[in-house]
DNA sequence: GTCTATAACATGATAGAC
DNA sequence: GTCTATCATGTTATAGAC
């Protein structure tokens, strides 16, 4: 028998009850006031709760974050984000609009949420083992975009591709957090235009002289461990 | 007369040295220790100060990051990094490397020098207005580097070179710090692929076909407010 | 064994005296 | 300019309740 199976259920469902009722008061204490501005003492208060039981739930505030980040991916695997039928074009600005959509009532504090993201020893930054679960998700789900295209091109290029993309999706979301204009239009043209740039770059992966590239990019980062 | 104006040279002189001290006590225990297992006690103890007079100095611990990153280019500025005869792959290579040497010594906190990358509030990222002195004089030291290529380059492809690889260098950076192969082989490694990879790109951009290509790209970054 | 509460610690940062 | 005192907060230790 699995070793962590539950042995008392009702006592795992008020469990994860109390436990998410940490989770959301974090969040919505976020939400109010920024990320630095909240301390836990404020969400174990929220949530009802002393200080060392919210850190029994959350080992540290960054775990609430990576906590955080498994309800967006969750929250994107629950509804597709994009029409089959339609054009590479429209498939990819709808993947790419629809993150942002997810992530836009939290914008005023995600900066803080990736921060961290040069430090090698931080368990919650976007390139750690612990992301690794999330980052392959969040791959395959452009890698599910974009599979009709990659059945047609060269073996390499399919396999550049969805990454390629996701690293296409984290600088837009990047820009996201730093955008200060209204609505963040200028995040929406950039995606507009960033596709727009990038579609014709995936047709173009078909002709017969960007097949010798797209090899030596590939052997590139798979010499440096990236693929 | 300038407002900041040294009234008394002495004074002044003491002034910077001290300020000096309390940045060369803070670099040696961060090399020592790491950074985040040197505390601003322990710097100021280190420079023979209290804590109050080193924070007089360096208003937070981030300021240190800044003082340091002053430091960096500085270094890089003092001497050519570079052959100007040499060839386009030797010159990307020189200047690439010589960047990684420098920080060698410090390799093992610079991870905690880059984080907060994300947060828009932090004035020490690598985007904030507050940094754009030394983002300026890097992108330029990669102008003067690629300059003669600049010259027969269409102008669009030109103004974005500089900035490109720039682009290229803050990402062997990132992969640098996370680096643990021997020597940081890898880093040196991907420094010699991504060069071998970008002078063929350097040069296609002086046919037709990229012409308007270029200008695309130009457009979404103009657009974007990232040039 | 599972969960919760209280106290204490280390540290970044600030206020005010001199 | 420099110091001492103090605060706020992330985190840990520990004791005990159920």
């Amino acid at each position: 028998m699995p070793p962590k199976a539950a042995k008392k259920p009702e006592t795992a469902q008020k469990r994860d009850r109390t436990r998410a009722q940490v989770l959301e008061a974090a969040l919505g204490l976020f939400r109010k006031r920024g990320f630095d501005d909240t301390s836990m003492r404020d969400i174990a208060v929220e949530a009802g709760l002393s200080l060392g039981a919210a850190y029994y739930y959350f080992p540290s505030k960054q775990s609430l974050v990576l906590a955080y980040y498994h309800e967006v991916q969750r929250a994107y695997e629950a509804e597709p984000a994009f029409d089959a039928t339609a054009s590479l074009e429209e498939r990819l600005r709808a993947v790419l609009n629809r993150r942002l959509d997810l992530l836009r009532r939290d914008r005023p504090f995600l900066g803080a949420l990736v921060r961290d993201v040069g430090s090698p020893d931080n368990p919650v930054m976007v390139f750690a083992p612990e992301t690794a679960d999330l980052r392959q998700r969040s791959i395959a789900s452009f890698a599910a975009c974009v599979a009709p295209e990659m059945a047609a091109l060269p073996d390499a290029a399919a396999r550049l591709l969805p990454t390629a993309l996701w690293a296409l999706h984290l600088v837009t979301l990047l820009y996201y957090i730093h955008d200060r204009s209204r609505g963040q239009a200028r995040t929406r043209q950039l995606v507009d235009d960033a596709v727009a740039l990038v579609v014709p770059a995936i047709m173009l992966a078909n002709t017969p002289l960007a097949g010798p590239l797209f090899a030596s990019v590939e052997q590139t980062l798979v010499r440096a461990g990236l693929m």
